[in-house]
DNA sequence: AGTCTTGTTGAGAATTATTCTTAAGAAGTA
DNA sequence: TACTTCTTAAGAATAATTCTCAACAAGACT
């Protein structure tokens, strides 16, 4: 099955046990949010699916990933510093946050994707998914112009 | 020692590492938020900082956030579209984000404390720091109408 | 296939959040 | 004390996001 086959399996389903519709521009802006090989933003994404539906507004955007994401089929992404960004989490994988330019990188960690979600957590509420979140300084930041040094000890 | 004269300290070392300086905005600023026992955002920083220093701008808040930010002290918190909201991480602690509301519950596990660093990270750049974050529906939100059905798998 | 219900959308407008500009103030050094 | 220059505040501007409401359309029912 293809990850686009995948994608819409999982949002006609999560749509139909809501409650919701599944409309054109929910589908376009879902697609292009997990086709996305970084995590898009808003605008972004309105580019995205402008290339299909023509005529839909930002503002639809904005509701649907929100939307979206309440349902848990996108959430937003720690950044620091940038306008709201999304990310599918169409496979497994982990984040780290560079302090200092914003950008989040994406990495594989098979003994991360061991971690149980631990009993604390439960009494929280329904827990859905979990991935570490790294913040630091990247190479990009660091080679630039001496990286920030650093205040805080492990968080 | 006390959690602020922690936090000074911290500050006033953090700063002369960078070549900054040490302005009575940035130490109100820093102890509000290291002070506070949620993620305050903006708004509310400034609210806290104006007791004490009551001229204090809202810009000026704005860019001593992100400074500290830059700087390590303090990181933006994840939350589902509500504003930006900041995080000291004066003690190690993990977070649960609600998809619906966009509430974000710190909690405490000591399993999670032990987990490394991966290698796989390192590679990326500079890690200061690493926390946990789930994502799911509060209590809040399940006891209030009916839990969203989680169309999403482990993330 | 047609009708009906009502969730969802788009266009235009409005609101909110955030950043810019620039002169003055102030932290820290000599 | 004088000097350098980082940092700030006030006012303005910009960017991001949400609201309003009539029209459209998804999906259920007949």
């Amino acid at each position: 099955m293809k990850n686009r086959d995948k994608a819409l399996a999982r949002l006609k389903e999560t749509l139909e046990t809501n409650g919701l519709r599944m409309t054109q521009q929910r589908i376009e802006v879902y697609l292009a949010v997990a086709a996305s090989g970084c995590h898009p933003c808003v605008s972004e994404v309105h580019e995205m699916v402008r290339e299909n539906l023509p005529t839909v507004s930002l503002d639809t955007v904005y509701r649907t990933l929100w939307k979206l994401s309440e349902l848990g089929l996108v959430a937003p992404v720690s950044s620091s510093g940038d306008r709201v960004r999304f990310d599918a989490y169409m496979r497994r994988h982990h984040h780290f946050v560079c302090a200092r330019c914003g950008a989040v990188y994406d990495f594989d960690s098979p003994s991360l994707d061991e971690i149980r979600i631990p009993e604390e957590a439960w009494s929280l509420g329904c827990v859905w998914n979990s991935h570490m979140e790294l913040r630091g300084i990247c190479l990009g930041c660091c080679n630039e112009g001496g990286g920030t040094e650093e205040g805080h000890a492990e968080g």
